[in-house]
DNA sequence: CTGAAAGCGCTTACAG
DNA sequence: CTGAAAGCGCTTACAG
């Protein structure tokens, strides 16, 4: 308590606290001279910035939010699919890099978030996944620099990072393709209008049309991204379909597959060949090893940060940035040829 | 911008910002008209409450930090063992329900972490896991309030949650022992003084000395707690033992034994059983089910907010709380008798 | 190149 | 029961 304050370092060098504040935020140019003695003071010190203070007064926080889905309105767990830890402890790592603390919070991605926005004067935000419009039109009120990650909604002209999903789903088809399979099941969470799902579906299909096979809507299924409802479609999917491959739009969902046909006693990929979308860690952990959509999660969160970080640098130059990250077959062994 | 603030709330009702204060925070007891009047004007602007200014002025941010293990200083992922993510999800959702945010930091967890809690002027802190005692020093010269998880380092008397890890090493053992296992190995992180993996060491020595089983140091193996490292230690358990048995004390490393043995076509549990430690989801996907001692990890972090929440609500009355949660045995396929 | 001073939006003794 | 006012630790025009 009794913290080391500005005023101190002012004492202790003879300057002024405006001149101290000058050196530390380096807005103005000051002789080498001034800031040697200013640093010196501060280390010696040991003094700190009160972030408070400095973004009460600066309208800088250096705190950026980052708002993740939820299974279920005002629940917890938002980390049951893992691509969300990952990509956080990304965007995390790559923020501190750069002076800046993350607040994850699970707050229902509704008109509220702008209060928490306001409430811990934000300096940005990244916004992963796809939300109700309610949500965008309450953070546009505030100005606050936004990135998108995984989104084709983007009215609001925010910047975005994103895959290139349809890519993505027509490469795990065509794959399945090559590897002689024509009845190829779709199971994906919900085809959520902007969200990666549908772009995948779009490849998907692509796929299929180019190989001249027929699309049929018995071949798709749709759930929550989770290992449950990737367990309930198996059964589901072996108890109605008669196909020989299935391409799961997300790695979480794919797990639970591997695991209900285990259950089931249908072998991997001797009976089924399944692939996958993430490649998250676990697709590497399971048995058999699941051959997946590989994206680089670590660099998603790291453009995203870099994006923002350009946006709150730059106040102005209001072009938007789309990044689209590249992605690639990783393959394992839940794909035989037939 | 140009947010309203407490002043307009004051204009509005023809109160003092202090009274409108007082209501907000509740602190002085106002007639139930007033606070009504508040309220309603509250409400009807759309005033949320600035954190920076509340937290310069009244040095309470609500604002708590989360300190992570991170498996290499200044890296990122902190989220590879899954049991961090599980447990920060179960503390963001139970502090958001008392009105407080979390920031996760990688920092490392030394000195400077004390700079963090200053900037932010944190008013509590979770600390899960053992680190050097710089780090607990740098933080006693703050009065935050603290609550440590899983450490039995506690010179300085936090409050503290945890498990009986002797017990549960102790019944991870003795569930091997029950199924016919004489020759079990063990394989953990590091012993570190303080830590969990100790503990559990110890009920596993206990349990084999009851069953009279001699202890053999051919037996242990300690490495990271990763899936690397588990697979690592998994061949070099079938290069130099004859067991048929592991007891591992933690969910990520048995994963990574399990899926090494797979590789090296030893069959779980029929060549070998093997029992984890943690209940992790990843315990439940992969196949066969590691059969683990379970912990309820959401009630793990639930616990620890709500020792903070004391701890910060209360000041004084510094009589220390310890809190030991329960273990239990979860049954699945990776365990066979003998 | 440097400083005096106002102000950011709250909280809290203190007075009435 | 309510209000005037000082103060928390910064930043930033403005002046010199």
């Amino acid at each position: 308590m009794n913290n080391i304050t500005i005023k101190d370092v002012a004492k202790e060098t003879g300057l002024s606290t405006a001149t101290v504040s000058y050196a530390i935020n380096g807005k103005k140019s000051l002789p080498e001279e001034t800031l040697k003695i200013v640093f010196d003071a501060i280390e010696k010190l040991g003094y700190v910035k009160n972030y408070s203070a400095s973004s009460l007064a600066g309208n800088t926080s250096n705190l950026i939010g980052v708002v993740i889905p939820q299974t279920e309105p005002g629940k917890a767990m938002v980390f049951e699919n893992p691509f969300y830890s990952e990509i956080l402890s990304s965007i995390e790592y790559n923020a501190r890099q750069k002076g800046y603390h993350v607040i994850v919070s699970g707050t229902n991605a509704d008109e509220k978030y702008f209060n928490l926005a306001n409430q811990r004067n934000l300096d940005g935000i990244i916004i992963i996944g796809v939300y109700s419009a309610d949500f965008y039109e309450g953070l546009k009120k505030s100005n606050i620099p936004i990135v998108l990650v995984d989104s084709y909604l983007n009215t609001h002209n925010y910047d975005l990072v994103k895959l290139d999903d349809y890519l993505g789903g027509y490469k795990a088809t065509r794959y399945l393709i090559d590897h002689g399979h024509k009845k190829i099941a779709f199971i994906s969470g919900t085809l959520k209008e902007g969200g990666v799902n549908v772009a995948r579906f779009d490849g998907y299909k692509k796929a299929l049309e180019e190989a001249g096979i027929t699309f049929s809507q018995d071949l798709i299924l749709t759930g929550t991204i989770d290992f449950e409802s990737g367990k309930t479609l198996a059964q589901r999917m072996i108890e109605t379909m008669d196909n020989t491959a299935v391409f799961c739009t997300a790695d979480i969902m794919a797990i639970g597959i591997l695991k209900k046909l285990n259950e089931m006693k249908i072998s991997v990929p001797d009976d089924m060949s399944v692939i996958g979308f993430d490649n998250l860690n676990i697709a590497n952990y399971c048995t058999p090893g699941l051959t997946t959509i590989g994206q680089d999660i670590f660099k998603k969160g790291q453009k995203a940060v870099d994006l923002l970080y350009k946006a709150i640098k730059s106040d102005e130059s209001k072009k938007v940035n789309e990044i689209i990250l590249p992605i690639d077959i990783v393959e394992r062994e839940s794909v035989r040829s037939i």
